[in-house]
DNA sequence: TTGCTTTATCGACAGTTCGTTGATAAAATT
DNA sequence: AATTTTATCAACGAACTGTCGATAAAGCAA
C-alpha cells in the first residue's frame, strides 16, 4: 500500500520520496547489476543481492516480489528514459535523414547506460527484455518504413511490412550488442550512420560493390515471388 | 564413467546404446521442451521434469548435472545436426547464388525442428543458446563475405568485416524468430531468397526504390551527411 | 524539539528444491 | 543363466524462499 503510493508519487506527483527508499532501491539495483555480471542472473539468489547491498533480506521483499521483479522494474526505468529521450517519432522527417536523428539518440542512450544494456542483452541476459527491446525497434522501423510509404505509396506490399521491419530491427539489435560487447569502438553518430547506410543500400553497396539489379532472375520454383519492382 | 562412455559410443563408435538410456533421455528432453513452453525455463524444477517424464528424480542426475546441462545437451544435439546438414561452406560458390543454398538448408532445418527453436529462441528461451546461434550465423556470414572478397579484393575494409557480419547475421536471426513465431507462413526457399535480396540489395531496392548512391559524402566525424536519394 | 509515521532490522517459521547416498528391483547384455 | 548396467525408492543435510511479529532507527511535520 504505502510503497505503491510512494512509487506513484515519484512518477506523477512531485512529492518528495523518502530518502531511505531511494537508497535501498539503488543499492539493490546496483547489487543486482554487479552480480549479473559476476555469475549471471540465474545463479543469483535474493540472499546474494541483499548481502551485496548490505541490507536485510526482509527489506528486499518490502520493495520487490522477487529478483525477476527487481530486474523488470530496473529495466523499465531505463527503457522509459529511452522512449522519453527519443520522443515521438516524426514521421514526416524520417525518410532520408542521414544519419537518422532518432537512431543517433538511441545509440547515445545506449552509451550512457552501457553497463546495464551490455548485461541484459548479453549471454547471461534476460530474454524477456531482449524481446521487448526488439519489439520497440520493430515498431520504430515500421514507422520509418511508413514514412517511406507516403513517398512511394505502391512500393511496399502491406504483408511485407513486418518482414522487413523484423529484418532491419534485428540487424540493428545485433550491431548494438556487438557495439556494447566490444567496448563502444565507434561513436554513436558513426554507428547510426553506418546502420542507416546498410539498411537502405544493402551490404554490397556498403562495400563499394554495385548490387545486382532487382530484375535478376529469382527462383520462381515455389511460386511465391510475384512481381518484380522496377 | 559409464554414461560418458555410452555417450562417446553414440557419436564415434557404432556400438549399440542401452535402450533404457535412450528412452530415459528422450523422456527428459521431451518433458523439458513441454515445460519450457508452459512456464518458461526459469520456473522449471528438476522435480517438474522428472515428474512429467514419469521418472525418478535420482534418475535425472544419472544423466545430467542440472536442468541447464539438459538444455545445453539437447541444444547441441539439434545444433550439430544443422552443421552436419549444411556441411562445409563452399566459398567459391556462394557469392551470387540465389537463393543461397546454405540458407535454404538452414531454413529447412529450422522448419524440421520448429518446436525446439521456437522455444529456445523465444521470450522464455535461453540467452546462451541465442548467443551461440548468433555466433554461428556471424561465422557463416563472414565466410560469405570472404568469398566476395576474392571477387572484390579492395572492397571490404578488414575492420568492417565483423560489423557487417553482425548486421546481416542479426537480421537473419530476427526473421528466423519472426518466421517461427508466426507459424512458418512462407516456404524455406522463399525465406532464403528474400533474405538474400535484403542483405545484398538493401531495404530500398527490396521495396522497389532506387537506393541512394554510394558516392554520397559520409562524414566520419559525426557531421551531417549530404546527398539524397532520388 | 516532540510526537507520529514510515522504513529497516532481526530471528524464526514452514515449505520447496537441491544434490547425493545406499540399498534394492528391474532390464539389458553376454 | 549369469553378469553388468540402469532405474527406483526413501532419506539426508543444505540452501533458498516468502512471510511473520517484534523492535530499532530514520524521516517528517507541527
Amino acid at each position: 500500500m504505502s510503497r505503491e503510493k510512494a512509487l506513484q508519487d515519484s512518477m506523477t506527483n512531485s512529492r518528495k520520496i523518502d530518502p531511505r527508499i531511494e537508497r535501498t532501491r539503488e543499492a539493490l539495483r546496483g547489487a543486482l547489476m554487479a552480480l549479473i555480471e559476476e555469475k549471471g542472473f540465474d545463479a543469483i539468489s535474493v540472499q546474494d543481492i541483499t548481502g551485496r547491498a548490505r541490507l536485510n533480506r526482509a527489506t528486499f521483499y518490502l520493495h520487490y516480489r522477487d529478483k525477476q521483479d527487481l530486474l523488470i522494474r530496473t529495466s523499465e526505468a531505463v527503457f522509459d528514459r529511452l522512449v522519453a529521450e527519443a520522443g515521438p517519432i516524426d514521421r514526416g522527417n524520417l525518410a532520408f535523414q542521414k544519419p537518422p536523428q532518432q537512431v543517433v539518440i538511441l545509440f547515445q542512450h545506449l552509451a550512457k547506460h552501457r553497463d546495464f544494456y551490455r548485461v541484459v542483452l548479453g549471454r547471461s541476459g534476460v530474454p524477456a527484455f531482449v524481446a521487448q527491446m526488439r519489439e520497440y525497434l520493430v515498431t520504430f522501423t515500421q514507422l520509418r518504413i511508413a514514412s517511406l510509404h507516403t513517398l512511394y505509396p505502391a512500393a511496399v506490399p502491406i504483408l511485407e511490412d513486418m518482414f522487413i521491419s523484423e529484418y532491419v530491427a534485428g540487424a540493428l539489435l545485433s550491431i548494438i550488442i556487438w557495439w556494447l560487447d566490444n567496448g563502444l569502438p565507434h561513436s554513436p553518430e558513426y554507428m547510426a550512420d553506418r546502420f542507416g547506410w546498410l539498411s537502405v543500400a544493402g551490404t554490397y553497396r556498403m562495400m563499394g560493390i554495385e548490387p545486382p539489379s532487382l530484375d535478376t532472375e529469382v527462383d520462381m520454383a515455389h511460386g511465391e515471388l510475384k512481381g518484380k519492382a522496377e
